[in-house]
DNA sequence: TAGCTATCTTGAATCATTCACGTTTATGGC
DNA sequence: GCCATAAACGTGAATGATTCAAGATAGCTA
């Protein structure tokens, strides 16, 4: 049994630092295959996969997650969290003013959009985040009929 | 009593359709006067100038403001929605991941930062918002120490 | 000045998220 | 393979920002 079952999810848990469980591997998983869930959405998809997990314990393993970069976590103005397995490249989201989908965006501007402002007020920057407000082409459709 | 007090903050609330109460008045000036200044801020300083205003009367005044393009909303992921007066310009923020203060900041890229995604999906996008993620200089010092 | 309706008030409700704490379980050492 | 320990998990309640409801008040236009 050297080669088992999900042996890559599991390894990227371990490699973290974090010890694996079926809720976590699922849960790594759903939100992998899912497209910006949230957090009802994501205990949704782990609880297909292993049975009952409580809530609490998909807040806590998402914490988890994010605080080793497994999962990144987003959370447009106005909504609740919500969370995607592409990390470690520097992308963006659209979101729609009128249903609320999330979609990716790569930055206009290169591999390092708005990294560095003119003025960064003494701030040690870290991190920036580009969110695009507008509407998606389902709402912009309706909305002009 | 042609021109009475305060004459500019009445009129740019008559101007946007919006009845002039004292309340508001003393709101639209406290929000240019403060910076970014949560909810429960803008009412201490309203209640400084006008006595007794309900919470709720904070809440719709600043959500029919926010409508009308007099004040603006900000919402960094992780805490309370607050506001500003600096509307019409495109800046943008700093803020610390520690204390939560935030900066304005102008973007790097001129007039319109990645006001255009490389691939908008489809959308139509009508705002950029971007949000720089780091430390504030008092936070990074106490943080090295 | 009168009437219409926006605005304000009081009070309760909602919703995402967190906190507390006892129980279970994965993992490294024996 | 077995144990101890700390990480994970479960249940249940609490928090805090924001919103909803409905009646009272007060700008504004005719």
């Amino acid at each position: 049994m050297t080669a088992s079952r999900t042996p890559t999810t599991a390894a990227e848990l371990r490699g973290a630092g974090l010890r694996v469980t079926a809720a976590r591997v699922a849960l790594l998983e759903t939100v992998r295959e899912g497209d910006h869930l949230d957090v009802e959405a994501i205990a949704s998809g782990v609880r297909d996969r292993v049975g009952h997990v409580s809530l609490q314990a998909v807040y806590e393993a998402l914490h988890a997650l994010t605080a080793v970069g497994l999962v990144r976590r987003i959370e447009p103005a106005g909504s609740a969290a919500r969370f995607e397995g592409r990390v470690g490249d520097n992308h963006h989201h659209v979101v729609c003013r009128s249903c609320g989908v999330v979609a990716d965006v790569d930055c206009a501007v290169g591999e390092a959009p708005c990294l560095t402002s003119s003025d960064d007020r003494g701030f040690s920057i870290d991190e920036a985040e580009v969110i695009y407000w507008g509407l998606c082409p389902d709402c912009s459709t309706a909305r002009s009929s």
